[in-house]
DNA sequence: GTTGATACAGAAGTAAATGCTGCATTTTAG
DNA sequence: CTAAAATGCAGCATTTACTTCTGTATCAAC
């Protein structure tokens, strides 16, 4: 009785109010309100309940890579030496202990973690690849680099 | 002249702007005037600035992909036939065009495209795959389907 | 030393958020 | 089918926040 998502249903307004802040996430509960066709008291009634019910997990401004001197990307597949039961334990904690990794992704199929990479230049990427072929337990990486982004949604995790 | 990020310079209270607002972007401009130890007129005018400037992209709610019945991600490789180079174009208009793809890359190395996809369930999984593969170029895909996300980054994108 | 530019705090007017009350529509029970 | 209860909404009033303006301090250039 954990978890095993409510029985709870999103009507067309809601679901409009998630689409709106998922743009739109700094917009005022009246604005937000005249999108909805909707006042401002029940408006902000439903946008609590979604986050209390965890449909919204929280808010955040999206920030230029670039800008920020972090316009490379790149994925490693990694593969572990499964000889000990430990080694996802001791590969995950060191890892996310890596600020250049953006994400990292436990798959099934041929390899066993994939990890996005966050990087300042390609000088940044061999220091990272170094840290990361060090860590216990990994028998081989491969890396593609991104060229282009060619998609990229927002506001979902995973 | 098109990019090569300007020679400006963030200073201490411009970065812990950026990281609070990515955190919680959804405060009020006195609340975060208050965490960045402002007053509210400097703060805004901080913000608006570095919304200009292209360090802040935009604002976003963070919804829960689980609650949204979006549960399962997973990543595809595609390998194209490079006979012409139309089919680059191709594949592109056609992948952003499918909303199960949340991210699409094209990467150097092995194969063309990095996919990442979010279903609800390996039913829709099939029906996506099935019209990947028919997309005009397409010569052969390998899917990895995410078992448990490891680490997950926000506020950055690509 | 003077000028100019930048960044800040404080105050005033405006706008938004919050909580309350009442009404309408829908549900449930009888 | 009727009556009671519950839900969802709009409107209003109070509190709070936002926005713009003005004045002041700091720093750099000349």
């Amino acid at each position: 009785m954990t978890q095993t998502d409510k029985p709870r249903t999103l009507d067309r307004i809601d679901r409009t109010i998630l689409d709106t802040l998922q743009k739109d996430g700094r917009i005022s509960n009246v604005e937000l309100a005249k999108r909805v066709n909707l006042s401002a008291s029940p408006c902000i009634d439903r946008v609590r309940k979604l986050e209390q019910d965890g449909f919204i997990e929280g808010y955040g401004a999206k920030l230029s890579a670039s800008k920020l001197g972090l316009g490379t990307a790149a994925f490693i597949q990694v593969t572990l030496d499964r000889t000990t039961g430990a080694v996802f334990d001791q590969f995950r904690d060191a890892v996310v202990n890596i600020p250049e990794v953006a994400e990292c992704h436990m798959v099934a199929g041929g390899f066993d973690y994939l990890l996005k990479l966050r990087l300042s230049s390609m000088e940044a990427y061999r220091a990272v690849l170094g840290r990361i072929v060090d860590l216990p337990g990994v028998l081989q990486t491969h890396t593609y680099v991104v060229i282009e982004k060619v998609k990229q949604d927002s506001g979902l995790p995973v």
